[in-house]
DNA sequence: ACGTGTGACTTGCATAAAGCAAGTAACGTG
DNA sequence: CACGTTACTTGCTTTATGCAAGTCACACGT
């Protein structure tokens, strides 16, 4: 991220043509999809993601909220100027992952132990 | 993977006890859902994921590979006992990973440009 | 019996990404 | 005008990724 960083509709390299090799080149890491979650959660600022109980690094959700950016699945837009203040929300593009989502987290509630059903997230996933 | 490696019911560190991040937790990176997918195309065999056109490196594939038998998503089986060779193949827990599987390559289809629809592997995420 | 080949890994090392702590900038509030 | 808040950056250490090469067990041809 050396000078503007906030430009250019980035696609990343690619490995291959198939439709989940690509995705996975975009979404395939550990909190690109945790901020989407958030996301559909309703949150858009830089702090609520922040202290989310998952604890993401403040670079690192940096990072991600460029490439989301650059990727076309989040927008960013400033609710106040002074001082300002920017609200990151999902694109169409964004809220299409909603079934990605959601059969993350039905196969979790599925076949993971001890893990904790959110209703809230669980409706906003639903819809 | 100091020692034996193969053992253990594993359940490496849980970031929260959400759903979506304990998911994450398991699969979130570049290559373990690509094995996936490889598996669902009904490959089984080390060489042959190596073989795919994404190029996982072989160290990955064996560290991935062991990840996910410890986790449930696959059994790994003899088919001949000279050479000693084994079959990797899914798990009911591995099998029903096919929604966030079809998830993502439905995504990437509808969002992605220049993803090339395969019709094996569409059928194989159906069934 | 012996060299060649193949499948399935392992090891060593270089590079890249993740993670932590601390720092900065712009403002609003007392 | 010092202090806290929000939204980031920067620097540095640790971990993961990726490449190349090596190993091991056996099958096969000669």
């Amino acid at each position: 991220m050396t000078k503007s960083s906030r430009s250019r509709a980035g696609s990343v390299a690619r490995r291959s043509s198939c439709p989940v090799a690509c995705s996975l080149d975009l979404l395939g890491d550990r909190w690109t999809l945790l901020i989407a979650r958030d996301l559909f959660r309703g949150l858009t600022r830089y702090g609520e993601f922040l202290a989310g109980p998952e604890g993401i690094p403040t670079n690192i959700l940096a990072d991600r909220l460029v490439r989301l950016e650059q990727a076309g699945l989040i927008k960013r837009e400033p609710y106040q100027s002074n001082p300002p203040r920017h609200a990151y929300t999902l694109t169409p593009k964004g809220s299409d992952l909603k079934p990605v989502l959601g059969a993350l987290a039905g196969w979790a509630m599925r076949h993971m132990p001890r893990v904790q059903a959110d209703k809230e997230l669980a409706a906003a996933l639903r819809s």
